[in-house]
DNA sequence: ATTCTGACGTGGG
DNA sequence: CCCCACGCCAGAA
């Protein structure tokens, strides 16, 4: 099986994460076993949007707020990609967050 | 090699 | 909830 990497592991669960639901890096840091290593997920996604096909724009921090959307393309693209799936989001938050959050250690495992 | 920064998280106040 | 400080690992200057 692939999972050998850290970034690997990253990029399987954020491809896993299902429509209209977001997770957090630490919830993902903390399924790969690197609970410390938040930063490491953000910085993993990086390689995200170039041949990835990761959905970056479920990926939030643990406040629900839309801190990576400055490394998008555009400026609302973010915001605009998580209304697209029903999610609402003001002033780069998203509402309802607990509602829209998806745990991989819980819902994958 | 050193230093800083970074798409974060947690703890204490 | 907010603010401050520390930890974390990797990459760039």
């Amino acid at each position: 099986m692939a999972t050998e990497g850290f970034f690997e592991k990253v990029y399987e669960v954020a491809k896993c994460i299902p429509y209209g639901r977001v997770t957090s890096y630490g919830a993902i840091a903390r399924y790969l076993g690197a609970s410390g290593s938040a930063r490491m997920v953000g910085w993993a996604m990086n390689g995200s949007g170039k041949d990835t096909d990761i959905p970056a724009h479920r990926v939030v921090n643990r406040k629900g707020l839309l801190t990576g959307k400055h490394h998008f393309s555009g400026t609302h693209l973010m915001q605009q990609l998580l209304e697209s799936e029903g999610i609402v989001v003001v002033e780069n938050q998203i509402q309802n967050f607990e509602k829209h959050f998806w745990d991989p250690m819980k819902e994958l495992r």
